[in-house]
DNA sequence: TTAAAACGATAGTAATACTATTGTATTGCA
DNA sequence: TGCAATACAATAGTATTACTATCGTTTTAA
């Protein structure tokens, strides 16, 4: 991965965390661990005291950037969503043909690291691993339509949207272009949490590269023909 | 729903419990209001302190039926899986077509209830509410494949074998059936919680009767056409 | 330089996810 | 009918979790 300049910052809806967690060298710290030990322990077994100790703070510190455990899962996620949405603009600027510009989304939505750029503390390998296995629990909560009220899923709305649109530039007339496009990203996830675990659910070989990307494609494409 | 004679018995892996529920009256009801209580409070605030209570029981003897609050969850779900499977075999079993079987199919994964029976203790419609909200959490675990060692997607893994056949059937060729059926299945139901807490996410409208099974048939015919 | 903000250190709480023990009730079966 | 095995209720206890609260010290920014 090549370096890009710092300048750009990824942002993350204010109503995630208490404190900026971008505004302090502690707080990019407790992202850059949180990453690392959440991938390491899974979310269950994942605390902020875990945390305190291994980023040289207290849990006092930790919850004065988040209000919860919860919450810096969310903050996480939706750093990853607005990451892959700022890639996704990124690589389909120049490119005239909706066709095209779908298939480079679905590779990014499959996780490809395509060429760009990253950022200093965080581990976006290490975090693509959380969202695969972890993601589904954001919105899997009794506390959806309050975390919903509070903006928590907007990055992966926009990202879903982009893509949407671009569905209806190939096919104004398909009818489910917002299910087909969030069919795409969880699947994305599962095939791979499936292929590593669970391999009699599917069929991608994660050692040979493009299968995944090559499932979903198709898939869409078929399904969105006229 | 209608009833059917109770000496059909929906079998679930033996891993999962330390002793039969179905074995006994008090088994029975830990799982009738065990249902009913994870669907009203939701996996994480579900405990067995308060499951004891509503069935008139101490924690204790519940946790001598499951080893955990995991373990009762796996349960339920693998309950539902093989009712599925149980409910495909028998609305499959006259029908010649292939592609009108793997309409059949499409329709039981989306979770319609067609028509046939139910089992004294157990509400289906409470459960597959449960199955929407809290299957992912199954196997999002770290410990995945220790309990896939011990069997526990086992009925999953059945039905699942059962819809790709049926694909391979309309066309052998195709390259991704098991991806295909488990994204239709995990689709299914995470649509159906888009369109109640997230509808900006899908197209499903769930006052509309027939778009979730729509749209998962049209993808996968479209996909597995030669 | 000085006040505000951030942080560390420590303490505390209610709840959770269990394990363990013991005495009583229920049941199967000889 | 009687007795042993099993099931269950009642109770106690533990380590850990997910926080909240307080207070003194350090860091930072004007």
């Amino acid at each position: 991965m090549n370096r890009l300049p710092t300048n750009i910052k990824i942002k993350v809806e204010e109503n995630v965390y208490l404190k900026d967690p971008e505004s302090s060298e502690k707080g990019k710290l407790i992202i850059e661990h949180g990453i690392k030990l959440m991938e390491e322990l899974g979310l269950e077994a994942f605390t902020f005291k875990k945390l305190a100790e291994r980023t040289g703070t207290t849990e006092a510190t930790i919850y004065r950037y988040f209000e919860s455990k919860h919450n810096l899962l969310v903050y996480l996620i939706s750093w990853y969503w607005s990451w892959l949405e700022y890639r996704l603009v990124f690589a389909t600027s120049n490119i005239a043909s909706p066709e095209e510009r779908l298939r480079v989304a679905i590779r990014i939505l499959s996780g490809r690291i395509e060429n760009d750029m990253d950022f200093a503390h965080i581990e976006e390998v290490t975090l693509q691993k959380i969202v695969i296995a972890e993601s589904a629990k954001v919105y899997l909560t009794k506390a959806v339509d309050e975390d919903n009220k509070e903006g928590f899923f907007l990055s992966y709305k926009r990202l879903n949207k982009r893509i949407v649109d671009i569905i209806l530039e190939i096919n104004p007339a398909y009818a489910y272009p917002a299910s087909l496009v969030s069919t795409v990203s969880e699947s994305a996830h599962y095939q791979v949490f499936y292929a590593k675990h669970l391999p009699s659910l599917t069929n991608i070989d994660l050692h040979q590269e493009n299968q995944l990307v090559d499932f979903l494609t198709e898939m869409v494409l078929r399904t969105i023909q006229k």
